[in-house]
DNA sequence: CTATGGACTAACAATTTTGTTCGTTATTGC
DNA sequence: GCAATAACGAACAAAATTGTTAGTCCATAG
């Protein structure tokens, strides 16, 4: 799925040298990622509570975004006791706690600035 | 070059009516695009300060990068007076500015967490 | 015994993003 | 006159992301 030496792939590599900054977003864009991170936040914590919250999401998509938060040590799966067959809780861990407060930051931002039409500079003359 | 109708495309709309956030990403997802505006804002404020700040970047990329940054107001383009030919600098509006601080949380973030492998999660019972 | 809910995975196709090739305008340096 | 620098645009190709189709396993409800 991923060419090695493709320059999309040595470029990405070169940004994420350049500063974090470029690994932190590519940790975060995608389609579903960053809502899901925040509806697990806001408690719908597992497969079918966000089935439900975002209707629009099949659930193969849905399981691949689970798995990439995985694989970036956002989120973490549990298996919660006491549920037969085994029913799985998705909490996030500190990193993804810690970015909870980045993406309410980034939330008002949009806010503010719904549109994006009107220009303004601050002038320094 | 975008199907108004895909799935993909409505998706991305519902997710935008969802929360902010998801317009908010979207303008800053993007190979070059956070590393452009940081870089602007650190001064390489024009076309060639960019190329040689980031090497690897094609021409015909960074001009489409710097018109998508433009189309969403995070920058402005100014003729430089008294320069001949007419030279080019980019500023970054408020809405710009605005995000700066987000971006350096989003970096510092990337930085805390680095290689990501270390999964930790606050226990709260 | 069939249907339903919960939690997925693999393989493939559609769409989008990123990079490449070629070309433009205009001016200064040699 | 010829090359180089600055600042791009259009069209096309390569690569990556997103969505779809099909199917799994297990358990409870009817």
């Amino acid at each position: 799925m991923r060419k090695e030496n493709s320059t999309n792939a040595i470029n990405e590599q070169f940004l994420f040298q350049v500063c974090e900054l470029n690994s932190a977003i590519s940790m975060v864009s995608g389609r579903w990622k960053c809502q899901i991170v925040f509806s697990i936040s806001q408690g719908y914590n597992r497969f079918h509570l966000l089935k439900r919250k975002l209707p629009k999401i099949s659930e193969q998509v849905l399981g691949r975004q689970l798995k990439e938060l995985e694989t970036h040590a956002i989120i973490v799966k549990r298996e919660l006791p006491e549920t037969v067959p085994v029913g799985i809780e998705y909490v996030l861990t500190n990193k993804g706690l810690d970015l909870i407060p980045i993406l309410e930051g980034l939330c008002n931002w949009g806010k503010v600035y719904t549109g994006g039409k009107e220009i303004s500079v601050r002038l320094t003359s």
